[in-house]
DNA sequence: GATGAATGAGTATTCATTCAT
DNA sequence: CATGAATGAATACTCATTCAT
């Protein structure tokens, strides 16, 4: 009878939006962003279409709100910035890390991939690297590319120190090379793999740690 | 002035087919199949949009005939059925194609790779190496289907032969694991490199045969 | 913490319905009825959404309301039955009267003739000289319409009557008829002027008065 | 049977836009421009909501379409660059134009009208008066702002050498001002006028020459 | 064959109104 | 009284597809 409380309200937002977020998540990684209704979004999450619209100004910043938030979790699991220094043992971590946030968020990277192999996306994507975009700026320019090129500069010295112990004629940028493309690949291989039929998937990741340690 | 023969009016059609499906391919592969309109291809192509419908029956056959066109092409690159034997020689043959099929029909591969990327098509494509599959049925399972599954059997021997060249606890499987997902991390990465910065191609090309070999 | 009265409740009823209307006033006049949601009305007036309905039963109900107190604010200033009669002095009074009314009603005005362009409105105005409307119906048409035909008769009475005081071609409803057409003219100027810029507001006030005393 | 030729296709399209156009404004004049529905309008206009959309790219753009069509016909009549001087018997014709330009477009008018009420438009409108605005912008800054502001000048120093001629207190910006309340009146006033009930129109505008001759 | 006008089903989005708390 | 989450009908707009010429 008496009136919710501020609180309330917050929480019941709260959880309607991740609701709306996940179901529409699924939908973007496993149909495509443009082959998702907003109808197919409401009608799964339980709501009217209209609902949809009091917490997303648009189906454009629904699924920024998504990738924003997905971008933040994995930049959770990766404290990059703590020495910048990746020792044989924190390689290990670090690609065992890799595999785990694939595992865990694998239904994101369905969608990540699948933006990324849209011109006009992976153009904002890569700008990244460089200065601000524009698509989803506001949300991830300033965690999403600090992120990625403190990654990739902390890896790429992981390589370069890697020279040390190695024979005269290695090329510590081939094998920075070699070891993306097979994360690429790893990654496109399991964010489609059945959770249940990864019987490679421990042995595979051990192997990519063996082979670029 | 002369009367046209029935052979120069099937090579007109035959050239206007192959332009409408080069400039459809380009448009789906940048943009993706939904973001382009008939429009644009027609117009693109010169033509108008009812031309359009008297080559294709449909936006979704057209994708059809461009795959499967692409499919044949990259099929004849692989004279699988020989004698579904893989040499180690062979092998780099083999490797080299891959990499020289996805740099020539780069724009075809991008669109490829959004395909599997959606749901339903990619479960289409799975079908294929069972039985037939629908959507793009008429056009490729009588290629595409078993040549996926000539090639995927031929390399997968090549692997199980290999035991007998390695130390005892080599796992011919996980071996073949991982070499196909560093060639589709390799493809994934190649697919979008600009033709004038693949510094590593060559270099990475041969990485691969020599880790595999 | 003494309990309010019942007449102190009313009071904050008053209140709050009386600010609801003039926020939507000001909205409904500068940026037209339908481009005004109540969400913009409730927000600038700091209230709920829900509660404006706890006021007034639509949208609807809400301009009827606010035009039905704006006409018989304007009303009270035309005591116009007291004998129906227009002296020479009391038509100063009277042009004074409506310029007056005009710039401290300037808002209403606005959304006035606004809403008399609209066909289907104007129509329900027209119909107040003959008998009933409905849309505004329960709201004025008991006051504007012997409002205005009651003024229009006195205003008629007192060209006529000058008749007597001109020469012999004078024709008092081609006088009558400028005399409007002037009003019209002068209050749709001065409704979208700005009240400080109104140089000549006091001297086309006397010009009028001097041309149809 | 022979395909249509460009000429032709040019002809359709100019037809139709004209058909879509003439129906618009009559829509958008007497009900609104928000109250009126694309659907209202094609189906009065006997065709289907996307072939609009063929004509048009927006509402908006029909409207603005709409005024930049009538802005240039009225412009037509009124040979303002001519000689930017206004004597006598012209200021005569001129009040004649502008009466006859009202009645020949009133339902255009009455949009005008309208639209000037919308505090947003006509800023726009008023903009146009300095430098150029940006909704009708590629519209009508060439052609209604110089338009209106020759017009303005033409007339003002038609009451500023009026002076010569009066009395001593005269007052031309008053005069001026006095005019255009007087011609804003009359168009308000006949643009809602049922053409068959004008009896006052002619003498009307006698009279508006005579008192400002 | 060739054209592009025409259609209509489908999609994102808005907003007055209701209602549980 | 008061709140704002929730609804759904309405609306602008898109685009594959058809068809008269």
């Amino acid at each position: 009878m008496s009136p919710r409380t501020p609180k309330q309200f917050e929480e019941m937002r709260e959880g309607k939006k991740t609701l709306i977020m996940d179901v529409a998540l699924e939908h973007f990684a496993n149909d495509g962003f443009h082959n998702t209704t907003i109808n197919q979004i409401a009608k799964h999450a339980g709501i009217s279409k209209g609902l949809m619209y009091n917490y997303f100004a648009s189906k454009d910043t629904l699924l920024e709100e998504i990738i924003m938030r997905s971008v933040q979790e994995v930049y959770s699991h990766f404290d990059v910035n703590k020495d910048g220094f990746l020792s044989e043992e924190e390689f290990d971590f670090f690609v065992r890390r890799v595999s785990l946030v694939l595992k865990e968020k694998q239904i994101f990277w369905r969608l990540f991939f699948q933006l990324l192999m849209q011109n006009d996306v992976r153009e904002q994507f890569l700008k990244l690297f460089v200065n601000s975009g524009s698509l989803f700026q506001a949300a991830i320019d300033k965690k999403a590319g600090l992120f990625v090129s403190d990654i990739m500069k902390t890896v790429t010295e992981y390589f370069l120190r890697k020279r040390e112990r190695k024979e005269a004629d290695y090329d510590p940028y081939l094998d920075l090379n070699m070891f993306i493309i097979t994360l690429k690949g790893f990654a496109l291989t399991y964010i489609y793999m059945d959770q249940n039929e990864d019987l490679y998937y421990e042995n595979t990741v051990n192997r990519i740690i063996e082979m670029y340690k």
